[in-house]
DNA sequence: CCCCCCCC
């Protein structure tokens, strides 16, 4: 075995059969079909002592030989991998590198003492959750959030079936940072497992989130974080970016920008008839009911007519009507 | 050398 040094994981440019890295195995993920059957090959977060990441993939081929060699948390010396660079329009990149590892079947592993600089346990590049509606829906690279879960209890997993006839469960919650909310939604087995880990959460409360590689999206109009295959999320985790939020939180001024989060009650599901009902503490509050529409008074003027096309505002609608911003045909109102 | 949808 040589005893060169080992190659710093940002000097890795291009496939070169005498690469050597030290590094610590962070994360591991298995990507899964459609219906949720996970593939033998798996995909490991590799660092190193200067925490510089990249992402490793491990074929089908050669997982009965390196997967036990590679478990998350221990310290490894690997030699023989191929490397190549992300495609231009690749998405859902795991870390900030241009190249991420091939192993293949020559690829050699093997356990190494940690000495001098140690390798830390994680690394995270966190995103402010201001700066989250700048990047939503681009995804070229997956995204690192922290932040304190709000209104644990409503929390839950749904069983939900989409359009298209598949079965999926959900999980929705909210996560602030003091000054701005963002809503987050998780799926399938990292719905179930999040779930399940929060109501194991002993004690500290309340329970502060890190979520790595996930997606920035919109739902609904507002930010929605999602996981991707590659996500995972640590509850109340030893890390110091947890232990300074939790200091921040315990400035009583925390909460000030954001006191409509921290008040927002579950919305309710309430008939005609209780609505009625509801006194000034619910004043601005949001409720759901169920009704049947029976005629529409089209007397006065609490309506005005919309364009169907760009939303913006006719002033009269007599006969069949071009609208003005985007010549949209839109049809006279039949009469009954 | 496998995936990154899915809730209105």
């Amino acid at each position: 075995m040589s005893s060169r040094k080992y190659d710093d994981l940002l000097s890795i440019k291009q496939a070169r059969s005498d690469w050597k890295i030290k590094v610590r195995v962070i994360r591991k993920w298995r990507g899964a079909t459609k219906i949720g059957e996970l593939f033998k090959s798996f995909n490991i977060m590799l660092m190193d002592y200067k925490e510089n990441k990249i992402q490793a993939f491990v074929p089908a081929k050669c997982v009965d030989d390196l997967e036990n060699k590679l478990k998350v948390g221990s310290v490894c010396s690997i030699t023989n991998f191929d490397v190549q660079p992300y495609k231009s329009q690749e998405k859902f990149r795991c870390a900030q590198n241009e190249n991420h590892l091939i192993l293949n079947i020559n690829t050699k592993v093997r356990d190494v003492e940690e000495k001098g600089n140690t390798i830390p346990q994680e690394s995270f590049d966190f995103y402010d959750h201001a700066e989250l509606d700048g990047i939503k829906n681009v995804n070229v690279n997956l995204t690192d959030v922290i932040g304190i879960i709000q209104n644990r209890e409503d929390i839950s997993l749904k069983d939900l079936v989409n359009r298209l006839g598949n079965k999926n469960l959900q999980t929705k919650f909210t996560i602030t940072d003091g000054s701005s909310c963002v809503n987050v939604t998780f799926w399938d087995a990292l719905a179930k497992s999040f779930t399940q880990q929060l109501q194991l959460q002993p004690a500290q409360e309340p329970v502060i989130i890190i979520i790595t590689c996930c997606k920035v999206g919109s739902w609904n109009d507002e930010v929605d974080l999602s996981n991707a295959a590659a996500t995972t999320f640590y509850l109340n985790h030893q890390h110091h970016s947890v232990a300074e939020m939790r200091k921040l939180l315990a400035n009583p001024n925390f909460y000030k920008h954001n006191q409509s989060a921290k008040t927002k009650k579950k919305v309710q599901l309430l008939t005609i008839g209780e609505i009625k009902k509801l006194q000034n503490d619910s004043t601005e509050s949001e409720v759901i009911t169920h009704a049947n529409i029976r005629y529409v008074d089209d007397k006065g003027n609490w309506y005005y007519h919309i364009c169907t096309g760009c939303k913006e505002e006719i002033q009269s609608i007599r006969g069949d009507f071009i609208c003005s911003k985007c010549n949209r045909r839109i049809p006279q109102l039949e009469k009954k």
